[in-house]
DNA sequence: TATCAATATAATTATATTATGATATAGTTA
DNA sequence: TAACTATATCATAATATAATTATATTGATA
């Protein structure tokens, strides 16, 4: 078997690697959330998501980076949209988790010594 | 709306963050993919991996931190096991998404000016 | 109980990520 | 064309993450 070496494997590897690493960040998410089943214009988001405009542009530049959403000129304005559906089913499944734990960490609170 | 306050939303989006940088090291990827379906011993998989034990260590403490796996000491053995099938939900995603990507970029290659 | 095996933790250094502030670009309008 | 608007890029400093090496812990066995 591979032992770390440059593998189609180990490119896959990193790569998904990578794209979580460009999910993992609120303000990644939060831009994502807002990006749902709609093209939207930066100017649209960014004041909701009160960060700094330069800021923002780089958040959004590690999205494009990866692949995860595209954008469009309009005039002055860019429109931003998600490419793969997908990321929202994964969003879900997180959340699904992440709520899975705070009923157990729940259920343990209720039930101490089950 | 809010604004970078504590919400509840607020938390929730840096679960979801912390959720993803958990999964974002093609190591600690690797490790979920041998624990596919299987409760194993750090021993069974961590010559596979070629990584050092210590190395190794961490990257299981930062799965656990998350709740993402949880472990059963069996003698001198330690086993882990992924506590949310989920998970490989997940990364099957991902690696469809990263598919349609290769995929365009192919036909972008083959259909130069479209 | 001394030793060993499997795993974890700690300390350290190297590297990567983030937010900020300043500057650049590109399209628009006066 | 000067000023303006929306966005991007660059440089930097603060912080986080990763790999390495050394050490600690825990259970097993001689």
């Amino acid at each position: 078997m591979d032992k770390g070496g440059n593998t189609l494997n180990e490119r896959l590897l990193s790569m998904e690697a990578e794209f979580f690493k460009a999910l993992a960040h609120p303000t990644r998410i939060r831009i994502l959330k807002h990006l749902r089943d709609i093209e939207r214009c930066v100017c649209e988001f960014t004041e909701d998501l009160d960060v700094e405009q330069s800021n923002m542009s780089q958040h959004l530049a590690v999205l494009r980076k990866q692949g995860i959403v595209s954008f469009r000129k309009e005039g002055l304005r860019v429109m931003y949209k998600v490419n793969y559906p997908q990321v929202f089913e994964i969003l879900q499944l997180v959340e699904n988790i992440l709520l899975s734990q705070v009923n157990e960490t729940l259920h343990l609170l209720t039930k101490p010594t089950d």
